[in-house]
DNA sequence: GTCTATATTCGGATAGAC
DNA sequence: GTCTATCCGAATATAGAC
């Protein structure tokens, strides 16, 4: 019954420019060799295909081992997963600590920064980002858990800079919630549809979207009133 | 090996305010009714653990039929799959084009109405839309390629709304494709975190997002230009 | 540490009675 | 149209030789 196995063959993912990316810097040094690039196998089998549809034959066939060699250096294809998305979620936040925002006194070049490098971070690692963040459904509970304490560090992180800046740019108290969430939303999503070697290189797409999020902190001061059809709302979303 | 299956139990989403939502309103009319019903089940067990963890016998059991039933009254799985994900869709396009937005003339008024009714659907169809837009790699190659058909007629309302936004309010045009992804992105992600009876309605939630589109289509008049440290650039994302 | 072979379970889909 | 029973391919994981 044409059994789909998704639309890319992880075989190519290595010299396919959407999906060459830096991942490999991001397993721990303690593994060996081998178990590194089955991580690196089973990342790009995840991204292309997903969990549940990636079997332990193609992860190991990748690297040219059989299925049986896996479990060698991994306890269970769901360690594998967790290992993954543990190591992208550590590397966002050695990101955001590396960026030392708190010697900077201006509220808005701190977020500015924040933004700047996990966006650019997503662009860069978009692969293991999109396992990351669309495969957490994989995951034992115990191993989601533990995965939600680092998002909840990293959230925090935002939620604080936002309402910082928010306060020295005087925009809205109430809006802070909603405009954490917005700006994560920019960074997190890009992992769907970015591509290494687009028309934007991470650093580009991390400015761009910085300034997007100064602008997003400043009211527009109803420049253009509208001027007929006084804005219906409520009507949005009856179909 | 302790098999994960999800966080949540399918038969319970009816009752649970997270995945309550008008999914029913999708479905094509002609169908009869216990095959929508199986889509109703069947979508809330998509977006509970996934495409490939949800098992036909899951589908069925929730409605109360045996796993046979299903093959009644669809071909397979994978075509319940794309039903759901054609019909949400195309359920996105008809709110679009019922906002005659051509009988505007203000250009920023016709983006913002836009996006106000683009988002506050996906919040109130979060979880048909979380299946639309997250289980794609389930579709084969021929049913993968019609929803792109109707995703690109999507974009199309976005980009030509964004671009003569741009032009009104003097952006830079070379902005126009970030801009689309961007508030695209805003939209589309926040059926991964949105509930139903959250904070936000999903009213509320499109008006703040179309305020937030025309700040983002405003450049900041360098109000307060960053002090110290000049944006040192080119080193995010080296982790 | 890697292999071949396989145990075992599971899941999509079908057969045929009612 | 729904059921029970089942076929059969597939996938995780293991056993044991090398």
């Amino acid at each position: 019954m044409e059994r789909t196995r998704g639309r890319f063959d992880p075989r190519e993912l290595g010299s396919d420019a959407r999906f060459r990316d830096e991942s490999e810097q991001l397993w721990p040094t303690a593994l060996g060799e081998v178990a590194r690039e089955l991580l690196s196998s089973a990342l790009r089998c995840f991204a292309a295909n997903g969990y549940h549809a990636t079997t332990t034959r193609d992860i190991a066939s990748v690297v040219g081992l059989s299925p049986a060699a896996l479990y060698v250096h991994f306890e269970s294809k769901e360690l594998v997963l967790y290992e993954i998305i543990r190591s992208s979620h550590e590397g966002v936040l050695t990101t955001l600590n590396a960026q030392g925002v708190s010697e900077l006194d201006d509220p808005l070049e701190c977020l500015s920064r924040l933004v700047s490098s996990y966006t650019s971070w997503h662009a860069r690692h978009h692969v293991a980002a999109r396992v990351a963040q669309f495969e957490l459904a994989g995951l034992t509970d115990e191993h989601y858990q533990q995965i939600l304490e680092l998002r909840h560090e990293t959230n925090n992180y935002f939620r604080h800079a936002v309402a910082d800046a928010s306060r020295a740019e005087h925009a809205p108290p109430a809006d802070i919630s909603r405009l954490t969430r917005a700006i994560l939303s920019l960074s997190i999503d890009l992992v769907r549809w970015y591509e290494l070697g687009g028309s934007d290189s991470p650093e580009v797409l991390g400015d761009f979207y910085a300034e997007l999020t100064r602008r997003m902190l400043h009211p527009v001061a109803a420049a253009s009133p509208p001027r007929g059809a006084s804005r219906r709302r409520g009507r949005t979303g009856e179909v």
